[in-house]
RNA sequence: GGGGAUGUAGCUCAGCGGGAGAGCAUCGCGUUCGCAACGCGGGGGCCGGGGGUUCAAAUCCCCUCAUCUCCA
């Protein structure tokens, strides 16, 4: 059976049984921002399981697709080495929320396992927690499984929970015996034997505990159930084959690096080894990139990065210099394109943010191997032949070299390196990493109010002034904690909950509305709104007047202006995404945006900077598009009918089965819960104020609409107009003016130059100026008005150049201070020490100074002290002569 | 979140307390029938930004921004 069957049949056998077939989520977690990437099944649903999401569902079933990359558990150099850690993979689940529980779960498995998929019920044991009698009993008088084929685990392998607190529950597992002659051998091999024999290969978790922070354990009224097997790994028992390597989601990946490498799968294994990390890795980068992860230096995108890194790192090992690694992955989404549809609508994309990164990473290794040349050559001179442990360090922590490379190199040209000194060294940065997360971030357990659950009425689409009552009202109490409160008096800001409102909470980018609230002798003003994940409204208050009490009827007006210019902005940036495809390409992809009253910031996947004239492209269709006047339709549909129309939906937005469809025209539809104008033509003008780099392969443009795009030209228009006063030419011809002005400034700059020099080398200040020969060198002294101790030097060296050989003393006063400058011709150094001379004056007078051989510099407070100076270099000058 | 490294001419980088440099690119002149090449000359720098120490800072110290990199 084919692994794309394996995944069919799995979802089609729990639709049979009333399960939801629920679409993979994104890899980006929408909902937890503790979550690196989706780990598990659950992920999508663990709003649900903590009973703040509701589906139209009770039960569900996913093929989901997951990364794991790093984490205690699963270690990313072991990815290639073993014949089960992947970085990606699928989980395959079904999940039941206060509908069936462990019975249900129990049954369901068994069933499919070996009645559709037709395994061997012999080779079945399963595990229950030591302390679930119930689940015991299930398998054993449900089943039919024989005690002996039951074991009970700890709380490590048995128990699961989400964090320290929340649902948890005790697990079963089902684990199938590969056989005596797979694994350890050894006759103590057990299910807890880390070896290969015994394979755990659905696990089931029973969400029946809630716990609390002091760690007590009370039962869920309703228990849930989710489940997780891994595609991969049952397959590879279907398919009779020992590693999922082996198996037909992996094959043909693997000979297509076989054979562009140029060699064989299955002679030697660490050629094996290598092959199937790239392997693994190129579905890794395929899927994170379609999903809009970028290589970045920090958190999602720097675990992409490692990943693909470490692919090209095993492809060199595998002699492939060249950039490869995004060929590899086209071969994934020829591979799995169909099923995900994500990855062969992004492809282009795909290939060309890997193929980009891999030539980074080229650099970066050349750096390294700069570094470790050198640091080898030195080594040589000293006859020693191990590079040591802080170097090996220096080039893994700053450079990022790996040290397999490092070695490999060093091996070379006959050197061992230090590793246990690297160990030491990285031992201690892991150390202090440590220590200075757990000092930072625990301060953040302050109290709350207890969570409002009631979803707000929203009627902003429609109408701008409502009617409600107040719900409940929090805010800061005597200790500063936020609590329920039963008013709000003049001066004091709180949260404000209501019935029904006409106010945006900020999401979707689109900033919350401000307005004011109003009832009999009540004023307050609404500075900000906010929504939370169950679509409640949270208005920010601060009363004026009256007070403000839990019940009351109030009046909620927007500020009308203000919201007219945030829709402005924000249809405006539907528009621009569509011209931004339009000018640049398909591959152009929102990955952020902010809409607000003043402006309007877009950011997008792209690799190049925009020239001017494609910003100015971009602009005429975009106002095109506006004064064609198009119509702004909204219709709510399910999320299916709505990729069905087209529309496009976003990387990190959640969605309800319900979504809203933002229709301009025929030119954009897009996912999106904001606000609109009518028809196009309500948003005025746009103009793009900036465009710029926000990272590597990421543009950010901003732009303005309406009134602001208005205020804007005007300011710039103002600065026209005064430039064109400050230097007395019409607008027009402001470009030549301050060009022909640059250059005269420059000659002239060169002109003034030349006379300082003139003024004080030549006659002028003759008067101020002592010359005499001193045994075969000139000595000149002279006092000058020079601005800083550049120009001293240039005064210096064209005096030099009129002697041929001796010593110049320059003074001058400049900035409260008298500046000594001595300097000396060449070849003159030896007999005059400028350094020297100029320490004895600054002794003599109280000045700091020095300098070398031909030149030295110092100075003084102390106005009075040149009299003194001349004195002591007078005095050197006769000593140095005798 | 914590550590390390790097920001200098259009590009690649050297200099790491005492006159901002090299190579490539560019422009001019020369050589050439012409090109490549070569020779000579020129332009181009807030030495990432801000503060401080110092007689003197690209250089040392502090802060900040950007990029790279490791750890969490």
């Amino acid at each position: 059976m084919k692994g794309s069957e394996v995944r069919a049949a799995f979802l089609k056998y729990f639709e049979s049984k009333g399960h939801a077939i629920v679409q993979s989520s994104s890899l980006v977690p929408g909902n937890d921002p503790t979550l690196l990437f989706t780990n598990a099944g659950m992920v999508q649903f663990k709003d649900v399981f903590l009973g703040d999401d509701i589906r139209p569902y009770t039960r569900a079933t996913t093929s989901q697709k997951c990364v794991r990359a790093g984490g205690k558990h699963n270690d990313l150099e072991n990815v290639g080495f073993t014949a089960r850690h992947h970085t990606f993979f699928e989980m395959l689940g079904n999940f039941s929320f206060g509908d069936y529980f462990k019975q249900g779960a129990i049954e369901y498995a068994w069933d499919f396992l070996v009645n559709v998929m037709g395994l061997d019920s012999k080779r079945l044991l399963v595990s229950v927690y030591k302390d679930d009698d119930e689940a015991y009993g299930l398998w054993k008088d449900k089943i039919g499984v024989s005690p002996d084929r039951i074991v009970r685990l700890g709380e490590k392998d048995n128990f699961w929970s989400m964090g320290d607190t929340g649902p948890c529950g005790p697990c079963s597992e089902i684990i199938y015996d590969q056989g005596p002659g797979v694994g350890c051998g050894k006759p103590t091999c057990n299910v807890e034997c880390g070896c290969d024999r015994f394979l755990e290969i659905w696990n089931l978790v029973f969400m029946q505990f809630n716990r609390d922070v002091s760690g007590k354990l009370t039962p869920l009224p309703k228990p849930n159930i989710d489940t997780g097997m891994g595609l991969e790994r049952i397959t590879a028992i279907l398919q009779g084959v020992q590693s999922n390597y082996d198996t037909d989601l992996f094959k043909p990946l693997i000979s297509y690096i076989a054979r562009v490498s140029g060699k064989t799968y299955g002679k030697s294994e660490e050629i094996d080894a290598s092959i199937r990390v790239i392997a693994d890795h190129a579905r890794a980068c395929a899927f994170l990139i379609g999903d809009g992860i970028l290589p970045s230096n920090e958190g999602r995108g720097y675990v992409l990065r490692r990943i693909m890194r470490r692919a090209s790192r095993y492809g060199k090992q595998l002699g492939m210099n060249d950039p490869f690694l995004h060929d590899v992955a086209m071969q994934v989404v020829k591979e799995m394109g169909d099923i995900y549809p994500d990855l062969e609508n992004r492809k282009e994309f795909i290939a060309k943010v890997i193929s980009n990164e891999e030539e980074r990473f080229l650099k970066t290794l050349d750096r390294g191997l700069g570094l470790l040349s050198e640091v080898k050559t030195e080594l040589k001179e000293k006859g020693n032949t191990m590079i040591p442990g802080d170097v090996v360090f220096m080039l893994y922590d700053t450079f990022g070299f790996p040290i397999d490379l490092t070695e490999g190199e060093a091996w070379k040209d006959g050197f061992g390196i230090d590793k246990q000194g690297f160990e030491t060294l990285m031992e201690k940065q892991r150390k202090m990493a440590q220590a200075s997360t757990s000092f930072g971030a625990r301060e953040t357990a302050k109290g709350s109010a207890r969570v409002i659950r009631k979803k707000t009425k929203f009627l902003g689409y429609k109408t701008l002034e409502t009617t409600s009552k107040i719900l409940a009202i929090q805010g800061e109490d005597q200790n500063g904690l936020v609590s329920d409160l039963k008013e709000l008096n003049p001066g004091q800001t709180g949260m404000l909950f209501t019935d029904s409102t006409s106010f945006y909470g900020e999401s979707g980018g689109q900033i919350g509305d401000t307005g004011k609230i109003e009832a009999e002798g009540l004023d307050a003003d609404v500075l900000d709104t906010t929504k939370t994940s169950l679509d409640v409204v949270v208005h920010n208050v601060k009363v004026n007047k009256g007070v403000l009490k839990k019940g009351q009827k109030i009046d909620l007006k927007v500020d009308k202006a203000r919201r007219a210019a945030i829709m402005r902005h924000h249809s405006a940036t539907h528009l621009l995404q569509k011209a931004l495809r339009d000018v640049l390409g398909g591959h152009v992809h929102q990955s952020g945006s902010l809409v607000t009253d003043a402006r309007l910031r877009f950011d997008f996947t792209h690799f190049a900077a925009l020239g001017v004239d494609e910003i100015d492209r971009i602009e005429d269709i975009v106002n095109q598009y506006v004064l064609t006047d198009l119509p702004v339709t909204i219709k709510v549909m399910s999320k299916e009918e709505a990729l069905e129309m087209g529309a496009m939906a976003l990387f990190n937005e959640k969605y309800g089965d319900q979504v809203r469809v933002v229709s301009m025209g025929d030119v954009s539809t897009e996912l999106c819960g904001g606000t609109h104008c009518k028809s196009t033509g309500e948003i005025g003008l746009v103009k793009i104020v900036s465009e710029g780099s926000i990272s590597a392969g990421l543009r950010r443009i901003e732009a303005v609409a309406g009134i602001e795009s208005l205020k804007h030209l005007r300011l710039l228009n103002n600065i026209v107009i005064q430039t064109a006063e400050k230097v007395k030419a019409s607008p027009g011809e402001i470009i030549d003016r301050v060009s022909a002005m640059h250059t005269r400034i420059k000659e002239q700059e060169q002109k003034i130059k030349e006379l300082n020099l003139k003024i004080a080398t030549g006659s002028v200040g003759a008067s101020d100026e002592q010359e005499f020969m001193a045994d075969g060198f000139s000595v000149v002294i002279k006092k000058v008005d020079a601005e800083d101790v550049g120009q001293l030097r240039d005064i210096g060296d064209r005096i030099k150049e009129r002697v041929g050989k001796g010593v110049v003393f320059l003074t001058s006063s400049m900035k409260g201070k008298n500046t000594f400058v001595i300097m000396v011709t060449k070849g003159l150094e030896e007999r005059v020490d400028a350094g020297k001379i100029m320490r004895e004056i600054c002794n003599a007078v109280g000045g700091r100074g020095g300098g070398k051989g031909a030149f030295a510099q110092g100075g003084t407070d102390d106005m009075s002290s040149l009299t003194k100076a001349l004195e002591i270099f007078n005095e050197e000058i006769r000593r140095i002569q005798a």
